[in-house]
RNA sequence: GGCCCCAUGGUCAAGCGGUUAAGACACCACCCUUUCACGGUGGUAUCAUGGGUUCGAAUCCCGUUGGGGUCACCA
């Protein structure tokens, strides 16, 4: 058996989007089960979509990410060069070995030809005009310059039929392919060329890419066949939805990884998700680590049919994400976006952080979970009413000025004493500390739902500060 | 429109001829709790549709409907 080698192939037309992220992730899972590699190929045949710096941002995703390949451009390997636009030369090559086997052919049609050529509904068909054409007379043309496309030589008879390990038997008769152009009049092959090509001299085992292949792949079969080469396995995969109609695309300017990360979505947890999406573990544990995901992934359970994204699912991820990891850990994630709450700077950074972790599941999400801090301020005194904890503002005109009494005579300003006094406080006075804790936190903050407790504000605020807002929510009653 | 593919709750989904049709997110209720959050318990909600096949169909077959893909000198 070989060597498992699978391959990421994205072109390089702007950002990586959802979508390939989990093609590349799949085909890193399956080679690394498998004990196999996993490569990264460079598809810019289509100067015309090319994107300035969007394969420094495929190679940033993907290490970010941690899908790592084991052979690609920047990385190096034997079956090199890994950007397509540098094996030119390589593509015309076979091309030419194809024309010979006669799976290709030369077409010097000119593109008002071909635009005569449309049916009622638009569409074109080749006629496979320029087959007929005899060697002398393709020599001729060539040699006076007419410019001329490469075409694949289609069968007109019978079916092509190969086994998808996802979606099973596929079977298209060849009446319905086109003779497709396999390099274009700039010496550049199509994608339908140099996949196959490509495919075949790097040695990859498993193709691993999108449904809108599947019904394309008959054509391929019928390259790997004229050459004499083994097929590869096909496992096509069912794309990602913004909803029921809509693929999540990046062209309708959907979310990247990027994204997500600038949104505060842990990493581990946008990987965890998409792997996710259109693929089932045996097992009911869904939050996984890579290296879980890789011991726990099989073909078997991809599934056919579409997914829609759902980012309150991947919200939920993160969240367990953020449970999970250790408070120095998350400090350092969430320190920049810390900066853009009001708070910062004003109060204690790791006590905020301390604050807010395991209450927030992506990072943007902390600035408004602590502004509260910063909006001090008149407020209605009805907040003190509290029909469960039978708290009300007569009450807390009484408690209040023992509770600053009680925190004043305080030497240390920390959540335990605080929370301690202020039980002894409530037992002595007789009530119940919720009550008593209720009339606390309402006076420091002046907001019904506050992120952290009495005491945990108070320590947050500090002793001055503490005692500042008792007599200002003092002075309201 | 031709061709290829798909169809289980709002979403992700398990299921592979006999199940009370898993589980997760979301939602609701209750419990816990120093409000919120966390945690715990429970609940609402799904086999698109019509025909077959079979003792028996979410599971197999056909039609219908719905959806996706594809029909480029794009990948």
């Amino acid at each position: 058996m070989n060597k498992v080698r699978t391959r990421f192939a994205p072109s390089p037309t702007g950002y990586l989007h959802i979508g390939g992220l989990r093609t590349a992730l799949y085909g890193f899972l399956y080679s690394k089960k498998n004990h196999g590699d996993f490569i990264l190929r460079i598809e810019d045949t289509d100067t015309a979509r090319y994107v300035d710096g969007s394969v420094q941002i495929i190679y940033d995703t993907m290490r970010d990410s941690k899908i790592m390949y084991d052979e690609g451009p920047d990385v190096g390997g034997d079956f090199g060069p890994y950007v397509q636009s540098e094996r030119k030369d390589i593509y015309l090559k076979y091309a030419k070995k194809l024309v010979e086997l006669g799976g290709a052919y030369y077409c010097f049609c000119t593109p008002e030809r071909i635009a005569s050529l449309k049916d009622g509904e638009g569409n074109v068909r080749y006629d496979k005009h320029c087959l007929r054409l005899t060697k002398e007379e393709i020599e001729e043309k060539i040699k006076s310059g007419v410019p001329y496309v490469i075409r694949q030589n289609i069968p007109t008879e019978g079916a092509g039929s190969y086994h998808d390990l996802v979606y099973g038997d596929i079977s298209v008769d060849y009446k319905d392919i086109e003779d497709g152009i396999l390099i274009k009049s700039d010496g550049m092959p199509t994608y339908n060329f140099a996949n196959v090509i490509d495919d075949h001299l790097m040695g990859i085992t498993h193709v691993i890419r999108g449904t809108e292949y599947l019904s394309s792949t008959p054509k391929y079969n019928l390259m790997y066949d004229a050459f004499g080469w083994e097929r590869p396995t096909y496992i096509h995969l069912p794309p990602i939805m913004k909803d029921a109609q809509h693929k999540l695309s990046k062209r309708n300017g959907d979310a990247s990884y990027e994204d997500f990360v600038k949104k505060g979505y842990i990493k581990e947890a946008i990987v965890n998700y998409i792997a996710l999406l259109g693929w089932s573990p045996k097992s009911n544990v869904e939050k996984m680590s890579l290296s879980e995901l890789i011991e726990n992934f099989s073909l078997d359970g991809i599934s056919k049919s579409p997914s829609i994204f759902d980012e309150t699912k991947m919200k939920w991820l993160s969240g367990e994400y953020i449970k999970e990891m250790s408070q120095e850990e998350f400090n350092a994630l969430s320190l920049d976006f810390l900066k853009e709450s009001k708070v910062y700077g004003k109060f204690d950074t790791e006590k905020l952080l301390t604050l807010v972790k395991g209450r927030v599941q992506i990072l943007s999400e902390i600035p408004e979970k602590l502004d509260f801090l910063c909006d001090f301020g008149v407020f209605d005194t009805a907040l003190f009413i509290n029909q469960k904890q039978k708290t009300d503002i007569e009450l807390a005109k009484s408690v209040l000025p023992k509770i600053k009494e009680t925190l004043s005579d305080l030497s240390a300003f920390d959540n335990s004493t605080l929370f301690n006094s202020l039980v002894d406080l409530s037992n002595q006075l007789g009530i119940k500390k919720q009550a008593l804790l209720w009339i606390a936190r309402i006076a420091l903050t002046g907001k019904e739902v506050t992120c952290g407790g009495a005491t945990e504000i108070a320590e947050l605020l500090g002793k001055d500060e503490t005692m500042k807002r008792i007599d200002f929510s003092l002075s309201l009653l």
